[in-house]
DNA sequence: TTTTGAGTTGTTCGA
DNA sequence: GTCGAACAACTCAAA
């Protein structure tokens, strides 16, 4: 009988991987496969802090599928051609491949199917990383949702999940030798080093995750609920990097946490909001794969017509964490330091980017884009939309965060603040969050000369409000 | 078809 | 300082 090849994408585990397990329990010999192929992500191939991961984790499934006496086979190039190339190289007519369901991704799966279908190669699909498909969860006239609370009961009545699976005990290696790129060759690192702390903070790869998801269920999921609301405590589970990666199916960490709250019935609490996040991310994909133009438009039509502004300085100044707010610049400076952002603060960093300086909300994605360890087409989209009050779900338009307010309910001690904003570290907690109004003696004795040490603020909270509720209705309600 | 209740994460103002 | 209401009107989803 052929050989078969399990095509790893955004899958890059063994545990519970079902494109994985259907190849190995084919029982012919198997070829692991990964194809690095930006081109086939569209306009959004992935970023700077995706890279560096990618890398990272494609040598831990690398060294895995080494320790199990076989290796992870990596190609460059058009998926299609290297695909079909693979094929005719090797004999192979299956390709086992997990689902994507990015509007670029599926379109360019879907034509090396074709491809791979000229030469008689068959593709099974299997869904690796979603609870549920994008597909069959339907409002009762038959349209996706659009609001994520009835999508979530919706899910609960109807959806079964089905138990998670080990990795295959044996694996058919497929034995004849095979051209590797390396790791190395797809130039995945970045050129310049900013990625100096990721090594300390992040381990990429299954092993890492699966001991991240372990320490979170042991004990910081027990204050997820009240917790991860505020960015100085360790209450988040840090987990989005593995599972955009594949590392951890979100089957396994649904019921690895239903597991914890069996054991910790006083847990079942803070364990639901937890897994909400789960059914959040399905949501997401749910939206992009029904409404493919989302990560470019917005689901509104209404807001086509917004009024944004294009100023490329202040979205410079955002980016860099320089804009006199001190919330919104620490949030900024962990991104670009860490590769991640607490949750709260994004929603901080994002509404200051759409509401006070009116950037584009795609400005704002693409930045993340590229900066986040953890970027996902589905849920970047979804959150940016959320935040410009354009998309599924969004927010009401008067809900402008305050990022005085906000900073000083959910970093009331300053520690997120001087953590990341070193040079207001020494202002007392109640002007941390304000350093404009600390009178001059303040700031002098905290080492402080605004304008200099640290900027003014870019706008006046007051005003830019008042400018963006202005903006907003002009597009409700045109001036006839 | 029409109606009804609701909509992740907020802020401001006036009492 | 605390508290409740207002902040548009619309869209969504289900009855």
């Amino acid at each position: 009988m052929a050989p078969s090849i399990c095509w790893f994408s955004n899958d890059l585990r063994l545990d519970d991987q079902p494109s994985w397990r259907a190849a190995c329990e084919r029982g012919e010999p198997v070829i692991a496969l990964y194809v690095w192929d930006p081109e086939g992500e569209g306009d959004w191939a992935p970023g700077g802090a995706s890279r560096w991961w990618l890398h990272w984790s494609l040598g831990s499934l690398d060294a895995s599928m080494r320790a199990l006496g076989g290796r992870l086979v990596i190609r460059e190039g058009p998926r299609a051609a290297v695909l079909r190339a693979m094929a005719a190289e090797t004999g192979a007519d299956t390709v086992y491949a997990n689902e994507r369901f990015e509007p670029a991704a599926r379109a360019s799966n879907a034509a090396a199917q074709r491809e791979l279908a000229k030469a008689g190669v068959g593709v099974v699909w299997a869904n690796g990383s979603l609870l549920h498909d994008p597909w069959s969860l339907r409002t009762g006239t038959g349209v996706p949702y659009k609001v994520y609370t009835p999508f979530s009961k919706a899910w609960r009545a109807r959806c079964q999940l089905d138990a998670a699976r080990g990795a295959p005990r044996t694996v058919p290696w497929f034995g004849g030798a095979l051209a590797s790129a390396s790791i190395e060759s797809l130039g995945l690192q970045p050129s310049k080093p900013w990625d100096g702390a990721f090594h300390a903070l992040w381990t990429p790869g299954e092993v890492g995750a699966k001991e991240r998801l372990k320490a979170f269920l042991a004990g910081p999921v027990s204050v997820y609920s009240e917790g991860r609301d505020f960015p100085s405590q360790p209450a988040a589970s840090r987990l989005s990097p593995h599972v955009h990666a594949g590392e951890l199916s979100p089957r396994r960490i649904w019921h690895e946490a239903e597991r914890a709250a069996s054991a910790q019935p006083a847990w079942r609490g803070t364990i639901d909001k937890f897994q909400a996040e789960l059914l959040w991310r399905d949501f997401a994909h749910h939206v992009l794969a029904n409404f493919p133009h989302t990560a470019e438009r917005p689901l509104q039509p209404a807001f086509e017509a917004f009024p944004w502004h294009d100023d490329r300085q202040a979205l410079r100044r955002w980016q860099r964490g320089q804009t006199g707010y001190p919330i919104v610049d620490a949030g900024m400076r962990e991104l670009w330091a860490t590769g991640t952002m607490h949750n709260r603060v994004r929603m901080v960093v994002s509404s200051f980017l759409v509401k006070h300086l009116r950037q584009h909300w795609r400005h704002g994605a693409h930045w993340f884009w590229d900066t986040l360890l953890d970027a996902d087409l589905s849920s970047n989209s979804l959150g940016w939309q959320w935040s410009a009050g354009c998309g599924a779900d969004a927010a009401p338009y008067f809900r402008i965060f305050n990022p005085v307010l906000q900073g000083e309910k959910f970093d009331a001690d300053g520690v997120y603040v001087r953590r990341w904003v070193p040079e207001l570290s020494q202002l007392p907690n109640k002007l941390i969050h304000k350093p404009w109004e600390a009178p001059t003696a303040v700031l002098a004795a905290a080492g402080v000369v605004l304008g200099e040490t640290y900027p003014r603020p870019i706008v006046d909270h007051a005003t830019a409000r008042d400018a963006a509720l202005r903006a907003l209705s002009a597009i409700k309600a045109p001036a006839s």
